[in-house]
DNA sequence: TTGTACGCGTTATCAA
DNA sequence: TTGATAACGCGTACAA
């Protein structure tokens, strides 16, 4: 067959040494004199040795454990849909022998993410794949991935500062920029007010939702439109007392657009909205959850940035089993695309199979 | 991995017989008697025996041939793109043995399709991807293809009658619908006059481009939006001519949005209004070639809808293999998501790398 | 430190 | 018509 694809045998012949040396010095496995090692390295760095998986994972009888660091799916469906991209990359993957069990903590929990990461650490898994939620809390947790020298990659929110492997996410106050202009797109008017509303425990402490905020915001400076825009906060997880904020802000302001900074947000949002009728009021919000389609359908929710939950978290299993098994090298940063859904295009995303 | 999955091994041993023997009644190559037939027969009726695809490629050695049928890239950008998705899927497979040959048609002459088409079948492949934008002269060419017993997966273009192992492509009516949509966005007023643009020899035969128009009347029809809609046909290549008859179009309506059906016809159009200083016109166009990013962000474009050639290309490789080699059934439809570009996402979608 | 030999499951060859 | 056996490329145990 291909007779130009290099195998172990070939480098062995070219370097003079036997197969079992090639294979040393591919896995650092060490033995090696330094004579041999130097031949063999020469021989690597003028070829482009890809080793065949298929022949690879025949022989192997190796598997590998990887542990998933998560909030909840069932406190939140965004990060169900980030479970399904887990088990899916996981059943990809299970030929070749790599299992993945995920780990849950308390999205509203700060201390169960650290309780959770220690059980993480206990079982020993060849890889961790974490969304790192908690700014503060985080710092501690890969502290310890690293004592224990497990390798990780984050997904959702980046922080550079603990060097994983790889990030796999999106770029926030793009996202943000993006969120204006499909406010500014939907607005007939340029001197209505517009709402950025965060639904959140503690804003301080992420990052990712004052990035969109950031974007927003600049993006109406930068073109110089005058909208009026108010932040609003809703850290209280009942529903009446939101429901009071809310209706303060629509009877303060001539308020024409609200953008939300969350996908559960979203809906609950669009939800309030329908119930008193004001349709007038635009939304753009994230994701394509369940409730957030039926809105958006329902012409109540006018547009929404896919973050591509699911895709996120299989990517994050794909370049940890790249990077442990194959030896390649993951991207420092996987920055996915920010899709825009409309009213048009919203089945072709639902009906699409690849993504 | 699954220790307990059966091998032929155990199936020999279970029938009495040698893995030879088994191997010959599973591919039905003959040369069994019926009395160990019967014996292999019943063991493998009695357990659920899957090949481990796996091996079967390693020991198998094959080399697969496979041709790609389809416009000349140095025509069209847009056929550029597909050619680099199918000389990636080439990349992927090459190890495996997979080869992928080009072969290149006249985008301007429907005769050299048939006759490349022939060219191709001479080459005896494995498995054909094809771009069937000649909807006449596609027909007899599948019938050939289906004489000579020869797999084929269309891309770009659908024509279902000839029931291809896999189409991937776009919804082209939801495509014009979209089109619309975005039109209607960036429109200020409901009473400007729109026109549809294609750039295309032979317009009645290319049902690509009539179904993206008939999706973008019937969006405003069922909106009960009153725009005025003209559309011109541009079949004319030389620019003397084009110019001329947009100019009439300018001077005789008010208009203020083109959607324009094709990629290439984006740019050109574009410079066209660029020079003629009509930013007042909005565009909604296809495809992000390199001249269509350009005046994207140089303000001229207002719209971008991706339908990703190169992914397109890429999955047709893709699926052809998966069939043919790891007999895996390849979904009937792949439809890929219709991808919203606008100014703020286009930098998100050139920086991304799987995309 | 080195090289050889065997196993992974399947296919293909060849002698019996 | 059969069955034994050598590939396929990689990992690894084990002998040198």
């Amino acid at each position: 067959m291909n007779s130009k694809s290099v195998r172990i045998k070939d480098i062995a012949q070219l370097a003079g040494v036997s197969v079992g040396t090639v294979d040393r010095v591919l896995h650092n496995r060490g033995r090696v004199s330094d004579d041999a090692l130097k031949k063999v390295l020469s021989v690597l760095d003028q070829i482009d040795y890809k080793p065949n998986l298929i022949a690879r994972t025949l022989g192997a009888n190796k598997s590998y454990r990887l542990a998933a660091l998560m909030p909840d799916p069932e406190q939140d469906p965004y990060w169900a849909s980030s479970k399904s991209g887990i088990s899916q990359a996981e059943a990809e993957w299970l030929r070749y022998g790599v299992k993945v069990e995920a780990h849950f903590f308390n999205l509203y929990d700060k201390n169960s993410f650290r309780q959770v990461a220690e059980i993480v650490i206990e079982s020993q898994p060849d890889g961790i794949l974490v969304a790192p939620i908690f700014y503060h809390e985080a710092l501690p947790v890969f502290a310890r991935f690293k004592e224990e020298q497990i390798p990780y990659v984050l997904f959702n929110t980046n922080i550079p500062e603990v060097s994983p492997l790889s990030f796999i996410g999106q770029d926030l106050y793009q996202s943000g920029r993006l969120g204006a202009e499909l406010m500014h797109l939907a607005q007939r008017s340029e001197t209505s007010a517009l709402a950025v509303i965060h639904i959140n425990e503690d804003l301080e402490n992420s990052v990712h939702l004052i990035e969109k905020e950031r974007g927003f915001r600049e993006y109406f400076e930068s073109r110089g439109l005058s909208y009026k825009i108010i932040t609003l906060n809703l850290n209280d997880p009942s529903e009446r007392m939101m429901e009071k904020q809310l209706k303060e802000l629509l009877d303060t302001e001539d308020l024409k657009g609200i953008f939300v900074s969350t996908s559960k947000g979203t809906y609950l949002i669009a939800s309030f909205l329908d119930k008193n009728q004001r349709t007038d009021v635009k939304i753009v919000g994230y994701d394509m959850l369940q409730e957030n389609i039926r809105y958006m359908k329902k012409g109540i929710v006018d547009f929404l940035i896919n973050q591509n939950p699911k895709r996120q978290a299989f990517l994050g299993i794909h370049h940890l089993v790249g990077s442990l098994i194959l030896k390649k090298s993951a991207p420092e940063k996987d920055l996915l695309p920010l899709e825009i859904i409309s009213h048009e295009n919203l089945d072709s995303y639902l009906n699409s199979h690849t993504h």
